[in-house]
DNA sequence: TTGTAAGCGTTATCAC
DNA sequence: GTGATAACGCTTACAA
């Protein structure tokens, strides 16, 4: 991609209106950004003679220069951005800074934490985006971009994970919201769980979610979800290894499908099962389905998240403000005022639907 | 948001690193963007310095300034951004640009038609966004932002809508495609066709597709669409005046519903519905399933853009390749060398699934 | 291999 | 209300 000259005409600059209606240019940018500064007669002579010329007002780069600020925030990914267009959640959360970008009047840069994970040689920045912020989406805790944002000083915000010092974190309560959904099973006479667990570390891992790991889970909202569940199930008397889980390596249908197929295919199998997501607990209740159980009669399922999906599939499930995580976000990032750290912790909503029942007999 | 300074620490700057160092200002950017132009040893000194500096790369707005270019492109949206987002179909396409973005590690920055055209008073530019070029996506063609994205004098890259000159374009051959839509549908005998359209214009009404407004089609993907159903019915002796249409208000599944009520309602009711969208046709069937027919026993119904829905649904539709668009308008935007104009008219496929059938007899 | 100096197109300060 | 002048932080001939 060149740069305007390619075009041949030299690029038009606030100067050339200047000139043109015989003012200096600070009166040309005054125009634009001061409104107050003229007279409108003369405000109205220079976007007329700016329309002339083809001058479409301040460079935004000379802008940013000049204010030290651009208008822009970026939003940056810990997955790829192809997989985070394919998850309702994620989109749900999207659509939420967009709204307020929107309000605002913001442009929104999206970032992959990928990309900028490539040039190990050359310390780069995080991405070229000349933004004023950063809203970290679900980041790994142990990602190269946490310190790369941080370095960058910038205003920061967190959504999800991780937590970091000083930094405004938006969030839900993961391990209480996972607490309740285990309990309401619990309430429902279950006492055969089994665990299908989102990814626990940054690594190519994926199987039975071992004890070992267990007691190692980088990403804090997997960790959350996972104590809750066990409390609650520990409160029962049910000792966490007498708990089988099942590690997925990507937050999917398909991984669902194969988690539930460890599960059900163990000795005493699960009544129950409770997933960290929707998406893999759609994809359980087809091999639940698959295998000739029913569902809540022989086995019951709880998802996370509330996606779309879930109501369509009859799925429980912990409603998550997904849209809400995006607009607080935004603003924590807009009115951060100081250092101060606000986080904001969003409620989420049991939704039993048909997916659960009492528990069978024997 | 403020600028970095409101830390109170004055911004490292290449100066800063350049001094720590003992080199010159320019040895230090070389240390960036030509490292052959230094020692391996120096550069390795340059590095280490800026990093106890706590410098984090050039600064993204002073490069643009001075190189002309910022690494980062807009992709144009017509509907404002939470809509975007709720649709497969922009979603897919989205996606497709994001992965060309990741590859070219090159940024994405999202643009709504509709935050451009709230600043009437003043000229103001398509976002603030300091982008390389644009890719207009679906834009209506007479909203104001064509006309800006023009004026900015960077390379520009149409997807879907409107034709312009001199502008690459990404799309597919509508009318053809829709023409085999019809088609198929007469080869199964039918007679009795209705077609849910999407919005022709760019104001309020919905409602009955009169004559008139079939006549002044101002989105040319809709027009291309209508004109295949109708080129194809009316080689078959079905005149388009015999023909229903509904113009459903906006893209969704409700607004399908809504249309299949008018178009079974009416006498003769159709056997056989034209849906523009897989989203609309989705609707749709609900509708007809409400009413107490059967797909595609009583009625059949083909879709458009084969969304991962319309595999759900058993949907018969056409399939268009979503992501190569997106991919083949970062390319076109991203190998703009001369004012070529290179189109590139994608492939489509007739997908067909359950819900056609035979005509009913009588 | 390194340094000097001239931009890049704005905004901001402060006189007039 | 208006206009010089100095930043803003970097790239890039060109010179050494």
């Amino acid at each position: 991609m060149k740069t305007t000259r390619q075009y041949g005409r030299r690029k038009v600059t606030l100067k050339d209106v200047a000139a043109q209606v015989g003012v200096s240019h600070t009166t040309v940018s005054n125009a634009y950004i001061r409104p107050g500064q003229l007279s409108a007669a003369l405000r109205e002579k220079i976007f007329a003679a700016a329309q002339e010329l083809g001058y479409t007002g301040p460079d935004p780069a000379a802008k940013q220069l000049a204010t030290g600020h651009s208008g822009a925030l970026g939003f940056l990914f810990s997955e790829d951005l192809p997989y985070a267009f394919s998850d309702p959640a994620v989109l749900a959360v999207l659509n939420g800074v967009a709204k307020s970008c929107d309000e605002m009047e913001t442009d929104l840069a999206l970032i992959s934490a990928g990309s900028s994970l490539r040039n190990m040689n050359t310390p780069v920045s995080l991405g070229n985006a000349a933004v004023d912020g950063y809203i970290l989406y679900s980041v790994a805790p142990d990602s190269r971009c946490v310190l790369m944002a941080q370095q960058r000083n910038v205003p920061l915000v967190v959504v999800d994970q991780p937590r970091l010092d000083n930094v405004p974190y938006v969030g839900i309560d993961d391990r209480g919201a996972a607490y309740n959904a285990a309990k309401t099973l619990l309430e429902l006479g279950h006492r055969r769980f089994g665990i299908l667990s989102l990814k626990t570390a940054h690594d190519d891992y994926f199987g039975i979610l071992t004890a070992k790991r267990r007691a190692n889970i980088a990403h804090s909202t997997i960790a959350m979800r996972l104590e809750g569940y066990l409390t609650a199930l520990q409160e029962a008397g049910i000792a966490p290894e007498n708990v089988p889980a099942w590690e997925i390596p990507i937050n999917s249908e398909e991984s669902g499908a194969e988690g539930a197929r460890f599960l059900l295919n163990r000795q005493n199998a699960p009544t129950a099962i409770l997933a960290m997501s929707d998406r893999v607990a759609i994809g359980a209740m087809q091999t639940i389905r698959a295998a000739g159980l029913s569902i809540p009669e022989d086995v019951s399922i709880f998802g996370f998240d509330d996606i779309p999906a879930a109501a369509l599939s009859d799925l429980s499930t912990i409603r998550q403000p997904h849209e809400r995580k995006g607009m607080e976000a935004v603003r924590l990032l807009t009115q951060q005022d100081g250092r101060q750290n606000k986080n904001v912790i969003l409620e989420t909503e049991l939704v039993a639907r048909g997916s659960i029942g009492p528990a069978p007999k024997g």
